[in-house]
DNA sequence: GCCAACGTTGGC
DNA sequence: GCCAACGTTGGC
């Protein structure tokens, strides 16, 4: 079982949009960095867990839990030229973009900003998330820094 | 809106 | 392969 964070900008996709989708599931299109795109591809495994991160809002911060339905697969979008994501190197023949779907686990009571996590930098052990410059969309959490933001959450 | 930090592109 | 220019991310 592996932890993730996965980030989405909550004006083109958020909490609330995947809430309303059919069995709360949803592809996660869009990705378009090779680090990301390489922990989606080769890492991630139906059954882990991802926390939600809105990101460019006011205020950011994790709102909730998805867990991977489906593990990896091309991601069409980037095959499609009407696609805002559309990429005209990739190559159904030889994709270079790849996606997982994930599910709407669980919507925190109340969301936990990133000025908090910042503030329990010492409690939450090595999290990517707060390194300075950090621009991934998606990054493993360790186990340890999980449960700590799950209580932080509410449990 | 600003801008730091980073990733990508392309000339050489 | 180097690196300057440019584009993007995302907090503030």
């Amino acid at each position: 079982m592996n932890y993730w964070l996965m980030k989405s900008e909550p004006s083109v996709f958020g909490i609330d949009d995947l809430a309303t989708r059919p069995k709360r599931t949803e592809p996660w299109d869009g990705v378009r960095n090779y680090q990301a795109r390489n922990m989606m591809r080769d890492q991630m495994r139906r059954h882990d867990l991802a926390f939600l991160y809105h990101s460019n809002c006011e205020p950011p911060g994790i709102v909730g839990t998805m867990e991977i339905v489906r593990e990896s697969y091309p991601d069409p979008t980037a095959f499609d030229p009407e696609s805002k994501y559309y990429d005209p190197k990739s190559d159904p023949d030889n994709p270079r973009w790849y996606l997982v779907d994930v599910r709407l686990k669980r919507r925190f009571k109340r969301m936990v900003t990133l000025a908090e996590l910042r503030d329990r930098v010492d409690e939450l052990g090595d999290f990517t998330l707060l390194r300075r410059g950090n621009r991934l969309s998606v990054m493993p959490v360790e186990a340890a820094t999980w449960q700590r933001i799950v209580e932080l959450a509410g449990g």
